[in-house]
DNA sequence: CTTGAGCATAAACATATGTGAGTGCGGCTA
DNA sequence: TAGCCGCACTCACATATGTTTATGCTCAAG
């Protein structure tokens, strides 16, 4: 099976074979974490970033009342912490939500890549500028849009994402992810999360029971939360 | 006077003469944009990258009923839409707060830049990854934090970051933003950015008047904003 | 000087969302 | 098969923040 990493990039760019053998090549070791494990802490400084393979995966921080902000929610082909061979410190932590596969790809290799590889090194770059931007759709979503609306957001991202790394039957993706998950991510209680997810239902927006999320209304769900995906980067280009 | 980018790079890790000849000649031309004017509009596809030489600009997308959100403050020394080298389709605008000085890379200089200076090229991906970091703690001071302490946040940082390219004298800031701006950029209404400010002047944490904002007291100042400045990077390492 | 624009400030009231405490279901595990 | 635990879900009530409207200041333009 191909790496989803190669997945995600060749949608936004062509990749010689070149440049799929030596990603291939940097992975230097698989390991499995257990949901609810960590799968970097918070200040550390790691010598190898995570690259997901299977599974979910989300960056969190912790403020002083023990209250939990989850900023960014890893699809297989995410790296989780490419971030950490050019900023050294993780500023946040990594946990795992499921059982998740993850391939380690050391900090020398990464190094390497950029000293040999500029058009790959784009690719990685493009890779973290991606999360940035769905930082910021996040950032608009929190500070401008209603609950109902955010979570919509949400939803219609998450859909897409998967699909994009073929994790969708037709309109169904397996989303593994409590209420009180939901919550830390868009910045709400758990039971305001509920009473919104009632919401969508009711409108006929979405079906959401054990893991499994349908999307009933896609065109109402975007206009509901306020969704275009410019922001994914979903567009093959020269870059 | 340097080039601020290069006393921004420079405090994260050592740069060569031949790096800072590349990064001068990198600038293309000089331009000045007139407070309230955009630099760059959302859905644009820009052939160069901004750098802000002089003044405050912001990032920001609208929504469907007219309101906005900030999605980052820059300072002098700051990419506006260094991003934009690789994401191509801008997914914000960026707004001058003041005058802006602005100067003007080439996507092409950069494709260039990547092709032949690896270490270079390190540090302007560095750029963005610390574009992201502050992104990311955006979105817990939002999520997480009460109003006055996501604003004690906000104004910690600006400090720092004003600091770091020397335009900080002693404790006091020029932060020509206005309140209703303030609220555009942590989700509040004008009404109750103006509830919050009152109140850390109250407790003897800021001063803040016309456009002069003082940190009266810092320590405290940083405990209420629950402020720790990993996330921006201040650290010089090989990078 | 007058006028007006833009901004900070204020008070009264409205509401989206949070809090605390609880019920009940379904799936592990002993 | 019993018991327990995590999770979805509910209700009553609390509150942080938004909305509307208005006032007064400062500064630039006429």
């Amino acid at each position: 099976m191909t790496n989803p990493l190669i997945l995600k990039l060749e949608q936004r760019d062509q990749l010689s074979d070149e440049e799929k053998r030596t990603l291939e090549n940097a992975i230097s070791r698989i390991r499995v974490v257990e949901a609810d494990e960590d799968i970097v802490r918070e200040g550390d400084r790691p010598a190898e970033s995570s690259l997901l393979l299977d599974g979910f995966a989300a960056r969190y921080k912790i403020v002083s009342n023990g209250r939990r902000q989850i900023s960014a929610l890893h699809v297989p082909g995410d790296f989780l912490d490419l971030h950490s061979f050019l900023l050294k410190t993780m500023d946040h932590g990594v946990l795992a939500l499921t059982t998740c596969r993850i391939a380690t790809v050391p900090h020398t290799t990464l190094e390497k890549i950029t000293d040999e590889y500029p058009h790959l090194t784009r690719l990685l770059w493009l890779n973290t500028l991606i999360d940035g931007a769905i930082h910021r759709e996040w950032l608009t979503a929190m500070g401008r849009l209603s609950a109902t609306a955010h979570m919509a957001h949400l939803i219609c991202e998450l859909y897409l994402r998967l699909r994009a790394v073929g994790r969708a039957e037709g309109d169904t993706v397996q989303l593994p992810i409590t209420q009180a998950e939901l919550g830390d991510t868009l910045g709400l209680s758990t039971v305001h999360v509920n009473r919104v997810l009632q919401e969508l239902r009711k409108e006929g927006l979405i079906r959401f029971q054990g893991d499994a999320l349908t999307i009933l209304d896609w065109e109402r769900l975007k206009t509901v939360g306020e969704f275009t995906s410019t922001y994914l980067s979903l567009q093959n280009e020269d870059r």
